[in-house]
DNA sequence: TTATTGATTGTTCCG
DNA sequence: CGGAACAATCAATAA
């Protein structure tokens, strides 16, 4: 029914976020910049408050991974991006999936079925998971405070736990 | 043993 | 407005 109409928004120019089925496609521009608004809080904050981000720019994601863990407990103060949409489908989606094809155990091949039916979930089943990384969103954009608040209050704080001798 | 790669889309930020 | 980069996961592989 209302999949006809989504199907026309489904156009990647207007479908940028939307978050809510709620709002009417009227905010569909405003909202995107309404939020980035927010997000330019967040950005004088990100960079006062990293001043020492180290000079990891890869060109390509290869080096994504390297920052990912590095038995650097450092950064783990710092909240990191809060996984989108599609992951946490991917969270739920996974578990049905390997019950399914328990033959199957890279994530590979289930990001290619997930990325498939994503692509064939409707606006409004999608919406569910926006709705959840919305709000994600704003979670980390609090814990980003607190961490600055914290990180003012009191960065002596280091949590060393270097025992990684197993076996 | 440890780190890295691979694949998916969504969100974010800079110019 | 558009592109670049990164977010998680897990198994297999390179060194």
């Amino acid at each position: 029914m209302a999949k006809k109409a989504s199907k026309s928004k489904n156009d990647r120019s207007s479908s940028t976020s939307v978050a809510s089925a709620k709002s009417p496609s009227t905010t569909s521009n405003h909202q995107m910049v309404l939020r980035m608004k927010s997000s330019d809080k967040m950005k004088k904050i990100a960079q006062g408050s990293v001043v020492s981000e180290k000079e990891t720019r890869p060109k390509s994601r290869l080096k994504s991974k390297l920052q990912q863990k590095k038995k650097t407990k450092v950064d783990a103060k710092m909240p990191k991006k809060p996984p989108t949409a599609f992951f946490y489908f991917l969270e739920d989606f996974r578990k049905e999936f390997q019950e399914q094809n328990p033959d199957i155990k890279s994530m590979r091949d289930i990001g290619k079925a997930c990325g498939e039916k994503w692509k064939t979930m409707t606006y409004e089943e999608k919406v569910k998971y926006y709705d959840i990384a919305t709000e994600k969103r704003a979670e980390f954009d609090r814990a980003m405070a607190e961490y600055n608040k914290r990180k003012e209050s009191g960065e002596d704080e280091e949590t060393e736990d270097d025992s990684d001798y197993e076996e």
